[in-house]
DNA sequence: GTCTATAGTTGGATAGAC
DNA sequence: GTCTATCCAACTATAGAC
């Protein structure tokens, strides 16, 4: 396959549904539309693989354009990333909030606590007003190559995790502090794993029943059930 | 930051160690170096980001002999991910052969299922003979662009994910399919997180203890309590 | 089997008109 | 603010000498 035909053979190239007739030329939602179409494109095909060209022609716009609104390719994708992740976490410290306020001094309750770290995750997934392809870019923040992504990984996941760890060792008091980390890192895992959409990439083997059809309440309610056990499960006495 | 800087910023086009001097030529590893560099750059910059020219630099070589021996980049990728992957899938279906033999018709273990599906991953990811850096292949088999990735990945996952599930099943007759398969997707999860590094990744906040150094097998022992535990909870009764 | 040299594209970024 | 046109560096792949 020569290089013109894989990329022809590429799909995706088409523009970004602006409701209607093909209109062009809004004075300010270009930054939007941008955002839209970079976040697919990138989900899809990764930072280096969705060049600039391909995101601004889905967009509808220029190359120029972006660089007039982003300055460059890589905060065009550190935009992308923040308009998703910023919600999820002030939505996270909410919960959090809300969830100590109502517990005064006393434990928290642990499927509570995973609760508000999971269901935020879950809401900014399932909004119909930006474009549905949340999915992979969580996935991408995880393992996309470390130009400015693994400093904006840290920032994020340590805006919230110390919060969380404390909410964590206050909801098992008896836990070993090095067994909560360990164990919100297999939680990590898991909520990386089911909003990248994997779920729906997996498809189960011929006599096991599909998962690509769940509704985002019953995997979330699941996910809790099994995390929580986890984190329930005492440490193995060396055998 | 121009293109120029960035490029030169990055580092890692350090060639492959070759044990003492920088001996050139060898006959026949050439391949093998390539697939040490190949390993090493696809995982740390992904696959569109690290040149087929830094790869073969990287593994003393010229770019012509990369397509001699392989005929194409997306080639070299698949066979770096498939000299990992097979002889995970390999060792895998061999503990759970041993362990299907010993049970006879009784149930399955759940404990020893698990470390069946975890332990190859482990040994692989902790061999010294081969380069150390399957860490992020295993993530990057997960997200990175669908080219070929995305055959491979099912084909990688369908080849255990079938006898896996049956073996879930015979350890825990009682739980409903459809939670079994997505409860192993939670698994799967875990495991590539780990696999991945992120726990290197991750530094924990202050005052909590370091996960970067625990050994494999800790790990891989906690992974095990925390995912049985996880499989064993009963599904909440609607409240 | 491995090299040098080169072909032919495509990439991000910018200048300057409007 | 958005466009067209252009710069030039970097890419994959191949041809052909050795």
């Amino acid at each position: 396959m020569t290089e013109a035909e894989r990329v022809t053979a590429s799909p995706a190239a088409a523009p970004i549904a602006t409701d209607g007739a093909p209109r062009r030329r809004n004075p300010e939602d270009t930054k939007e539309r941008l955002l839209d179409a970079a976040e697919r494109l990138f989900a899809d095909r990764g930072f280096e693989g969705a060049s600039l060209r391909a995101v601004t022609q889905a967009a509808g716009t220029s190359v120029s354009a972006a660089h007039y609104h982003f300055g460059s390719k890589e905060a065009l994708l550190v935009a992308t990333i923040r308009r998703r992740t910023e919600p999820v976490i002030k939505a996270r410290a909410a919960q959090l909030d809300a969830l100590e306020r109502r517990a005064g001094g006393a434990a928290l309750p642990l499927e509570e606590v995973l609760e508000a770290f999971l269901r935020p995750i879950f809401a900014e997934r399932a909004r119909p007003d930006r474009g549905d392809d949340f999915r992979r870019i969580a996935a991408r923040l995880f393992s996309d190559p470390p130009p400015i992504i693994a400093a904006l990984k840290r920032e994020v996941f340590g805006r919230t995790a110390a919060r969380f760890l404390d909410a964590l060792a206050r909801a098992l008091p008896d836990k070993p502090r090095q067994e909560i980390a360990l164990d919100l890192q297999f939680l990590v895992g898991v909520m990386v794993h089911v909003t990248a959409g994997h779920l729906e990439d997996f498809p189960t083997p011929d006599g096991w029943p599909s998962l690509s059809g769940l509704p985002d309440e019953v995997v979330l309610d699941r996910m809790i059930q099994f995390v929580a056990a986890g984190l329930r499960a005492p440490a193995r006495s060396h055998s």
